[in-house]
RNA sequence: GCUCCCUUCGUCUAGUGGCCUAGGACGCUGGCCUCUCACGCCGGUAACAGGGGUUCGAGUCCCCUAGGGAGCACCA
C-alpha cells in the first residue's frame, strides 16, 4: 500500500512557520517512501474562510517548494459526499439527532464547571430517536465504554477512556459538516495512510478514530507534532514577528534556509546542520521527530541563511536579490553585473535584503554619507595622497584588481600612510559608509567613471585635511 | 476543574543502561587573519527540572512532585 500523506490547513490566514513545518515534514515522509502528498483545504467554516487565505497557503507552499500530487481539495465542494455518509452513519445507529438549545449547553456547561467536572454533553438525545428538523445537529454515538489506543508515531502509545469522550456534535443545524466529521470523511476516502499534524488536535483523535470504526474503515497511522513556540518560549503569535512563510521571502531569507531551519526544528540526524533536499528526503524519518515543542531561533535562521547565501550558485542568489534591488527603485541595469555583485557581498550579508541595502551604491548615481563616523574619516581624509591617486587611477590603462590594489598601496606608502589610512576614506568617498568589500574589488565593480567621479566630488566638497 | 501531552547548555539538538568527567550547532566570548565590515580558522562559556525507586551501573527504565502546554464549541 503506497504511504499517502495530506496537508489540510483552514484558509483563514496566511501559511504560517508552524504549518509550514508540517506540510513539511508531511511531504517529506511522503517523498522518503515514493508515496503521495495531497493538499486538501478544510473550508467548511464559511465565516472565516477566505480566497485570499487561500491564495496566501498556496503562495506559502511555492515558495518552499512543496510540490503535492493531488488537490487542492476543498471541503466546501464535497458536501454532497458528506451528506451521504451523515445518512449511513444514521441509518445504521451511530449517530442520531439532538435537539438540546444552545441555552441549554451553555446551561450544563456552567453546572459541570461549578462541580468541576469536565464540560461535555450530556447526552440527554442519544436515545430519543428525534426526527430531523431545522433545529436540529446530528451528534456521533460514541462508545460508552472501553478505551481508544493511539500508537502515535510521535507521542508513542497514548490511552484515553470512552467514557472521557462525548458525543460530538457532526452536523450543524444548518445541515453543514463539522471540522472532526469532515476530516474522518476525507481522510478515509482520500486513503490516508499517515496523519502528520498538530499535537493540539492529539485530543480529537480518539474521536476520529472511533468514527472510522462505526464506517468500517481502518485509522491511519497518527503522528502529532509539537508546535513551535516564539523566541520567548511563548505560543506563536503575530507580535513575534515574522510568522507568515511570505513575510520571510520580503525579509530575504532563501527558501533552502527556512527548509533546513524548519526540519532541523524538532528533528535531528545526529550532528548534521545542514541538509540538501535530497538528504533530507533520503533521512527523514516521522519517528524521529522529537515531541517536546521547539522555540524558533532568528539568529540561527540567519547563520543558516547565509550558509546558503554563501554556498548557492552566484547566478542563482543574482537572480533573486535582483526584485530586492528594484524595490529601491533603482536601475539594475546602470550598475554592475549583478552575479559578481553577490559574488563581492555574499560573504558580508544575511539576507538579501541586507546584500540590496549593502549594494546599493553601485547603483546609486550619487552617494551620501551615512553617518558621522564616515563624515569624521572624509574630512580628515590625506588629500595631497587622494589626489595622486585620482591621477594614478585615471593613468591605469586597465581597470582590474591587481593594478588598482597596487596603485593604492604604492601611493599610500609614498605618502607614509598605512593601506587602510589611504583605503578607508576612499572608501567612504566612493561607497558612502565605512563599510564594503575590499576597496580594490569595490572600484573595480563600480567602474572607473563612477570611481573617479566620486573620489574627485569629495576632494572638491570634502573638509579634506593636506 | 477534568483529560491528554511535554521537560538535556540561553536556543535547536545528540544520547535508545556502561563508549557521558554529557557531544554538535546557533548565540555569546577570547584570539588569529585583515584596507573596513564580514568570511574563515583556533580556543572558551554553558545543560540531564526535583525527589524516590529498579540495577553492579541511569540523562537513558518505573513512580511521584513541580513547572510548562493543549483539548474540553452548531471553530478548525
Amino acid at each position: 500500500m503506497p504511504i499517502r500523506t495530506r496537508f489540510a490547513p483552514s484558509p483563514t490566514g496566511y501559511l504560517h512557520i508552524g504549518g509550514a513545518r508540517t506540510a513539511l515534514y508531511s511531504w517529506l515522509y511522503a517523498r522518503h517512501h515514493d508515496g503521495q502528498f495531497i493538499l486538501r483545504i478544510e473550508d467548511t467554516d464559511l465565516e472565516r474562510s477566505t480566497p485570499e487565505s487561500v491564495a496566501a497557503i498556496l503562495q506559502g507552499m511555492a515558495f518552499l517548494n512543496l510540490d503535492y500530487d493531488e488537490g487542492p481539495f476543498y471541503q466546501t465542494q464535497r458536501f454532497d459526499r458528506y451528506r451521504e455518509v451523515l445518512d449511513e452513519l444514521l441509518a445504521h445507529g451511530h449517530a442520531y439527532y439532538c435537539t438540546c438549545t444552545k441555552q441549554e449547553l451553555a446551561d450544563q456547561r456552567v453546572t459541570q464547571l461549578a462541580r468541576k467536572e469536565k464540560p461535555r454533553y450530556s447526552r440527554r438525545c442519544r436515545d430519543c430517536h428525534h426526527e430531523k428538523s431545522p433545529e436540529a445537529v446530528i451528534r456521533f454515538k460514541n462508545p460508552l465504554e472501553g478505551e481508544v489506543v493511539v500508537d502515535d508515531a510521535v507521542k508513542g502509545r497514548v490511552v484515553f477512556q470512552n467514557n472521557e469522550l462525548d458525543d460530538l456534535v457532526i452536523a450543524r443545524s444548518d445541515g453543514t459538516p463539522t471540522y472532526n466529521f469532515t476530516v474522518v470523511v476525507d481522510d478515509m476516502d482520500m486513503r490516508i495512510t499517515h496523519v502528520i499534524r498538530g499535537d493540539d488536535h492529539l485530543n480529537n483523535t480518539p474521536r476520529q478514530i472511533n468514527m472510522l470504526r462505526a464506517l468500517d474503515a481502518t485509522p491511519p497511522t497518527y503522528a502529532h507534532i509539537p508546535m513551535i513556540l516564539g523566541e520567548d518560549g511563548a505560543r506563536l503569535s503575530k507580535r513575534h514577528g515574522a510568522v507568515g512563510v511570505m513575510q520571510y521571502h520580503d525579509d530575504g531569507i532563501l527558501p533552502e534556509a527556512l527548509i533546513n531551519y524548519l526540519v532541523r526544528l524538532g528533528w535531528a540526524h545526529g550532528d548534521q546542520e545542514v541538509f540538501s533536499r535530497e538528504e533530507m528526503v533520503a533521512l527523514f524519518d516521522i519517528k524521529d521527530v522529537h515531541s517536546a515543542p521547539a522555540a524558533i531561533n532568528q539568529k540561527k535562521l540567519l547563520w543558516l541563511n547565509q550558509h546558503y547565501i554563501k554556498t548557492l550558485p552566484e547566478v542563482d542568489i543574482a537572480q533573486r536579490l535582483r526584485p530586492f534591488l528594484e524595490g529601491h527603485g533603482v536601475d539594475v541595469a546602470s550598475g554592475p553585473d549583478l552575479v559578481a555583485v553577490v559574488d563581492a557581498q555574499r560573504e558580508r550579508a544575511k539576507t538579501l535584503v541586507e546584500m540590496a541595502e549593502l549594494s546599493l551604491f553601485f547603483f546609486q548615481d550619487h552617494v551620501t554619507i551615512k553617518d558621522a563616523k564616515s563624515q569624521a574619516l572624509l574630512a580628515s581624509a590625506p588629500k595631497a595622497a587622494l589626489t595622486a591617486l585620482i591621477a594614478a587611477l585615471q593613468a591605469l590603462p586597465v581597470w582590474d584588481r591587481e593594478a588598482i590594489h597596487a596603485h593604492i598601496e604604492e601611493i599610500a606608502t609614498a605618502h607614509g600612510l598605512s593601506f587602510g589610512k589611504l583605503a578607508q576614506p576612499m572608501r567612504v568617498a566612493v561607497t558612502g559608509t565605512t563599510v564594503s568589500p575590499p576597496i580594490d574589488v569595490t572600484c573595480l565593480l563600480l567602474g572607473r567613471e563612477r570611481c573617479l567621479t566620486r573620489l574627485q566630488t569629495a576632494l572638491a566638497f570634502g573638509d579634506l585635511a593636506p
